[in-house]
DNA sequence: AAAATATTTGCCAAATATTGCCAAATATGA
DNA sequence: TCATATTTGGCAATATTTGGCAAATATTTT
């Protein structure tokens, strides 16, 4: 096995999971552990990826607010896109807004499908999907810096005329009372918009957002609509879920 | 087998994985090593390919294009960019369109000013100049992935919505014979268009752009918009450049 | 908790394996 | 037969593995 088939598939399986073990790596390549190390100190000083005890790790680029988001409950959210990437065909179309959970899923797809329709209003989604989609359209309208993703009120027009597949959307909080929250109004629109918009709508949620509570409360959901999650969510949660179709990604 | 069957095998082999070793290549091929190391030192130099140790790897040509545009006369590009800069005060209005000249205009800004109010179709763009901004609009559309940057009849809709002070866009070519041109019909509409929704209309050209023909022709434009090159062009381009206003930067 | 012990991991250096490259020998085709 | 292409063999350069040890981390025992 040459260096460079090694670098690719170290590079994959970073970019599918958030770290992988110098263990994994060696079975997976039928290499020693020794020549697996060499292998991602070159890649980190490539700054393809980031060197860390056992393994590597993906490297995350900048924007302290998203860094966090990211990192928090990064294997829960990885199974959740690897579970909503095996429900995407390809050539699907989807649309997909931003967040951490989405950007998740939108890595998982790149690597797996190809000549996908995506609508987003994420630029670094959209940079990120694009290799594998035969179009990408960039919901445009007032760009917010922190989140690198557009909102307001274009974005919703420009979202009316679109309809797609699957939408795919994250959720700000699950709790008892509130029921589905989100932290402002106009991604809560948006994404409840974005889920109005297509045949089959997914919300993604992992457990870390089981009791958390928003200041916008979402509109209800339409039957059907699927919940990906990680683990099994509260018992007292389940008046609120009772609509929804729940899947556990594992 | 004839050399060009084994070219021929090599290189789709080299297409279906990103790396293929020597040794791989020679049962496949039926030949020695050696027959396989020349024919890859041959398709090296023909830049089909890429020679490692150990066989050949697929040559990567991403953002080839944008990476030489940017390089091309990048110190003419900067000297427009700084005169640019110092024309535009805080909290200006601009409308900016996508390319190597504009985004180095950015650059400069972000430096600069504050308070911009800033419409745009490049996500770059739009992502390095956010910091000197209250806002940034990012014009939705199709998004093309070599360019980061979105094109097309909705990119068009949503400009219509917007007026600024300035608008700062780059020419694709001028010359004698057709004047003003540029290379994609949406590229061209989309700043043609961008000229008329702004007070003020600049137009960056550096020198590398005298005699270069695009595809398309651009339409006329008004008195008094603003031609900012970084050096004097030449005499034959004063017909097409009579009614604009020449501004050289230094 | 804290200490003691076991395991894993990083890193180094020597041993081993693979590969590049050269030149001579051999095969192939006009 | 000549010219060109390919193979073969050998050596130096490079890559990989192996084994070892110390530091870091995890686990168990006081």
């Amino acid at each position: 096995m040459l260096p460079d088939e090694r670098y690719a598939v170290i590079l994959n399986e970073v970019n599918l999971h958030p770290a992988v073990s110098i263990r994994s790596l060696t079975e997976r390549l039928g290499v020693s552990r020794e020549t697996v190390r060499k292998d991602i100190e070159f890649l980190a000083g490539q700054g393809k990826l980031a060197q860390v005890r056992g393994g590597a790790a993906r490297v995350v680029s900048k924007e302290a607010p998203m860094r966090d988001r990211v990192q928090r409950n990064a294997d829960g959210k990885s199974k959740i896109a690897a579970h909503v990437s095996s429900m995407i065909p390809d050539g699907a179309s989807i649309i997909i807004d931003n967040g951490s959970s989405t950007l998740e899923v939108a890595r998982q797809l790149v690597n797996h499908r190809k000549e996908l329709q995506v609508v987003t209003n994420d630029l670094k989604l959209a940079e990120l999907i694009a290799p594998a989609c035969r179009e990408v359209v960039l919901l445009g309208g007032r760009m917010d810096p922190a989140e690198m993703a557009t909102f307001g009120l274009e974005v919703f027009e420009n979202l009316a005329r679109y309809r797609a597949e699957f939408a795919i959307i994250s959720a700000g909080g699950i709790s008892e009372r509130a029921g589905f929250t989100d932290f402002t109004r106009d991604a809560a629109d948006l994404r409840a918009r974005m889920l109005m918009q297509a045949e089959t709508a997914m919300i993604l949620a992992d457990s870390s957002k089981f009791g958390v509570v928003g200041k916008i409360v979402m509109p209800r959901f339409q039957d059907g609509t699927l919940l990906i999650t990680d683990a099994a969510p509260p018992s007292e949660l389940s008046n609120v879920l009772s609509d929804l179709q729940l899947q556990i990604g594992s």
